[in-house]
DNA sequence: CATAGCTATACAAAAGCTTGACAATATTTG
DNA sequence: CAAATATTGTCAAGCTTTTGTATAGCTATG
């Protein structure tokens, strides 16, 4: 259980004993004589400790009580007091720590395949406990750069192979639509970010793509509102007048042979006007260049190319 | 976070006390004290209240209960307090004094108000905030029952009249579902429970029944693999062999002309089996009588009923 | 006009703090 | 090996902070 809270839990003395097993009188004892832990203080002198000083003092509990001796493993860190114990009885199930951000992106292939496999095996509980993992492991940035966007993409590719069946995506989608939650609340907005829709127009059931954008729009700082897929023009339409959305996403990653695509976009782009900015992306939308072309539509080429349309639409004011 | 439905919200501190636990004095010592509140006034000086500060209160006296230091974590925001307690659900098993159930049920009343409100307004932040709330004051039995599935159920028949349109529809089922995070965290079920696939059939694009269905049977758990809406039989089949699923739940919301539905459910039926139940329910469902019947079906008349048919079938072995 | 709210002050129990001391073990050292 | 020294867990005395609750007199609201 990694802790998200480290900076946020504040204990007195009597919880930090009560959870760490070392009486209250020796906790102080250990900080007066070796600055075993270094807890913060109330304006009124009284010790604050957080969940780390409880995991640091337990772990020191159960070394003195395998014989080591307090003076001389007072500083340790949690990890060499991990590893300490580790070696001598299986006291504690070990979790890993953290590197740097080179070790993460390697990390980070690590759980993509770990990912793929959870999905080709469909097993939707092992992937959710993957990613929350890799979401504490790598931080939000690094989950989403190096694990999700690459997933995604292999994913994709599998499918259209043949490899993955459609209820793979869809259970993919599942999952990572409920992890939304954690991501947002990770990076909470300001009231006055700027506002976007993002969907996939009718005829397009695959939410992959769009789930990714709205994530990464989300993190950029935009106000988001995901609508899932397959919705008509109008629809569309009405929400970004609902919601005063200065832009709209909207991802294609399927080429239908008939004029449906074309015909939603030249109607979305007609009924929300030249004010709010069309944005289309996905693996099909080149497919439907001209389109794009004639309309005025800002076509994504690939999540960088993505977030730079984000930044700049971002920087210029709303045009009223 | 200024939510427009802050301003409708306004409750004196004998309220506030009786909904959060806290007696009022304590509020008043925590709000002189630490500005752990800070309520607006009355012209004559009487403090008022927001949702969120009833919420707020609720979280701190969690906190408190669980060891924290009141002075310390007074002023933390609703969203640290959440992640706080989010980590610790063990370690107080609720013994929330939230008042009787009665009580509860007809708070959820109030919160169905709100919370069409802001389906109808289209303001996906406050919709998820009403729900946050919603969930630590009602807990997750009262939230589903009174306040989810009451909710759901007018956003159907207000949209089948057309006063609302199915873009509401998108948004409320993409709130509910990154929702479903919590609602899972808060119930986590036997790795030996039984197992479920919810989605919707082809051409059936609502799925908030069906996601409805899935949390329901979540908590009366059952591990449940949500796949979204609109699949052909033989993907749900496919679904249901990869997670060895003892049932299958399909929601039907609307009556197609056509005869896809029929077609899909007689497919369905003979790819899964008999020793798969299959458990259909959705408003217009009882359209399809004929079918159902014929080919063996497990039609839902009401959500009372469908908890009955879960536990009718967990009760069961596995009929191998 | 009665109920519920407000301020201000007070109080007491519980829990903290510091300092310093004291045995009971370890560890060095002569 | 024994004496000297260091380490370590505990305690106690005396004082302060935290925190929930209570009292008293006054005021707003329905």
């Amino acid at each position: 259980m990694a802790n998200l809270n480290d900076d946020l839990a504040r204990y007195l003395i009597s919880t930090v004993s009560k959870r760490s097993g070392v009486k209250s009188d020796l906790v102080r004892a250990w900080e007066r004589r070796y600055q075993a832990v270094t807890p913060t203080r109330t304006t009124g002198g009284h010790r604050v400790y957080t969940d780390q000083d409880i995991a640091r003092l337990k772990l020191l509990n159960q070394a003195t009580n395998n014989g080591h001796s307090i003076s001389q493993i007072a500083q340790y860190s949690l990890d060499e007091l991990k590893n300490l114990l580790k070696n001598e009885v299986e006291v504690v199930p070990a979790l890993l720590s953290a590197g740097s951000t080179s070790d993460r992106v390697y990390l980070a292939e690590d759980y993509i395949e770990k990912c793929y496999a959870a999905v080709v095996a469909f097993d939707a509980k092992t992937l959710e406990t993957h990613f929350e993992n890799a979401l504490v492991e790598l931080g939000t940035e690094t989950f989403i750069e190096h694990l999700l966007t690459p997933l995604l993409t292999i994913i994709g590719d599998r499918w259209r192979t043949g490899e993955l069946r459609p209820v793979h995506e869809h259970m993919t989608s599942s999952i990572i639509r409920s992890l939304t939650y954690i991501l947002r609340n990770n990076n909470p907005c300001a009231a006055d970010a700027p506002r976007m829709v993002v969907t996939t127009p009718i005829g397009q059931l695959h939410e992959l793509g769009a789930l990714l954008a709205a994530i990464i729009a989300e993190l950029k700082g935009w106000q988001v509102t995901y609508l899932g897929a397959n919705l008509p023009a109008e629809e569309i339409a009405a929400a970004v007048k609902f919601t005063d959305a200065r832009a709209v996403t909207i991802s294609i990653s399927f080429c239908t042979d008939d004029l449906v695509v074309p015909k939603e976009i030249r109607r979305l782009k007609k009924l929300i006007g030249v004010e709010v900015a069309l944005i289309v992306g996905g693996r099909a939308a080149g497919h439907y260049k001209a389109v794009l072309d004639e309309v005025g539509v800002l076509n994504i080429q690939g999540y960088g190319h993505f977030r730079e349309i984000l930044d700049e639409l971002a920087a210029n004011k709303p045009a009223t």
